[in-house]
DNA sequence: TTGGCGTTTTTCATAATGCGAAGTGGATTT
DNA sequence: AAATCCACTTCGCATTATGAAAAACGCCAA
């Protein structure tokens, strides 16, 4: 095991990127396109803003937010609709996004075995990862079944209130979990979800044991959810695989049936990637 | 070559010409925000960069370099990999990106659509736009089957040797198609590549007759394509659907049955948009 | 037509800030 | 041990981004 305490230049970003500016020794940034990067981030967050609206929003004078957004639409970054007069993102932000999807082997691999897990369940199989200690969702194989689940890649989810975040937070380090939990309060979405963290903290135990995770209609009322972990060659929780459907459909006696597959299918992603014995 | 920043003259992106009052100069651009989106891109063109690399690729300085991605790291934008000393995308670069695709309607409502087309032919269905001249994949649903083609979506593809990419320029006018030809040359890939701009405006008029595209491996070897495209409420080619598979199950044979598939979805999916009568 | 309103776009003086050259220091190779 | 390589930092300077304010523009209504 690598010493944690290196303070030495070259490894000090080995460890998770921080939100925000904990580490003081960047200086070394570019403020003016960190502020355009905020108004990138801000207005992906919405679809479709106007200029003087999103320099209300970002506390920022509307001429420095319309010289950040003529020259991202130069690069088709973003593009403004004349009729509305409100600025989208544009496909170029997403040819560049998609080049994260073609780093990360892990889409790739789970590909074939998401087609798999759908196929033995007949239900929508999900891939999703954390990020910032949300739910990053990155890939799906949909079911042919009429009513299905539905969550476009690229969605975040909060973590409390869904199959694969919970399955991630039962392999987090105490610390970490706090820190999370910390960042994002337990929203309660439907009378399901779990908002204490005391009910957390045994869920989690239970999932470890297990090794499965079930989101009962914590988040949507009516869609049910059974996830397990992914690891890689360091054996750490990279990720997270579920089949989530309606609770007509993906009953509680289905329950072992499903989570037999679900964890077949994340031991072989996981073997995929290195990881497990 | 000399040290000179060579990116603004070529870089002229042929802005939609929504009328009257779009006449944004040049000069109210952000320079330094400009070179740093050059980075972005470029780094998404590569898998993985080391700085001194990139800063020889685009002729700046390391130290410029360095901070530009320093700056995005601190959203996620990109991520250092400190093993390899490589730079790639990050997440939230995918996440933003992601943020184009629910925007366009496109992709939502040619979702069912396209499921339904890959399920009466039983081979993957695409779906694409025009983005500067090349073809943008936007969506697909895949077959079931273990040989198949596949372009994760966010793939940039040239339009003279794509079905999709032809059945566009079928719709184009002379001027917009001559452009495109002038920027992108067109290069041969396989032995039945497109090459010749006369058999490339015979086969266009094919098209245009027939109402869609056959791409006979001319893109890959033993890869075939049907295409047609999608007409929105203004009735202007927005973009196209195909079929793609093998040439020995989308064979010749199949092209009647295929070709009728495909133009059904794309008529429904026209519909969808508000197009056609 | 005229004028008022909300918004985008440009102008301009100022100083804030990004820039490259040169330098540090850690790893890896010779 | 010396030589390389490369990420990362420092520093002084002039390039360049900035916000206030004004101009240009589209829209709506008298």
């Amino acid at each position: 095991m690598p010493p944690e305490n290196d303070t030495s230049p070259q490894n000090r970003r080995a460890r998770g990127r921080p939100r925000g500016w904990d580490d003081k020794t960047e200086q070394n940034t570019i403020k003016s396109l960190d502020r355009a990067m905020l108004v990138f981030e801000h207005l992906s967050r919405s679809q479709g803003k106007m200029l003087t609206e999103l320099a209300d929003d970002l506390n920022q004078s509307p001429a420095t937010v319309y010289r950040v957004l003529v020259t991202l639409e130069i690069r088709g970054l973003v593009e403004f609709d004349p009729e509305e007069q409100l600025w989208h993102i544009g496909p170029q932000a997403f040819v560049i996004g998609a080049g994260f999807l073609r780093r990360t082997s892990l889409v790739e691999r789970a590909r074939p075995i998401l087609r798999r897990l759908m196929e033995a369940t007949g239900e929508t199989a999900n891939l999703g990862r954390e990020l910032d200690g949300q739910v990053l969702f990155l890939s799906q194989v949909e079911t042919n079944a009429t009513i299905r689940a539905f969550f476009p890649p690229g969605t975040l989810a909060e973590m409390h209130s869904s199959g694969i975040g919970k399955v991630l937070l039962a392999q987090m380090s105490e610390a970490r979990l706090a820190r999370v939990l910390a960042d994002h309060p337990m929203q309660a979405f439907t009378a399901n979800t779990i908002t204490d963290p005391i009910t957390l903290d045994r869920e989690l135990a239970t999932i470890r044991a297990q090794r499965f995770a079930i989101d009962a209609e914590e988040r949507n009322e009516g869609m049910r959810c059974i996830a397990a972990p992914v690891f890689d060659h360091s054996q750490s929780a990279v990720a997270g695989l579920s089949v989530s459907g309606p609770t007509s459909r993906v009953s509680e006696e289905k329950t072992d049936e499903f989570s037999h597959a679900v964890i077949r299918a994340a031991r072989d992603l996981s073997a995929a990637l290195g990881g497990l014995p």
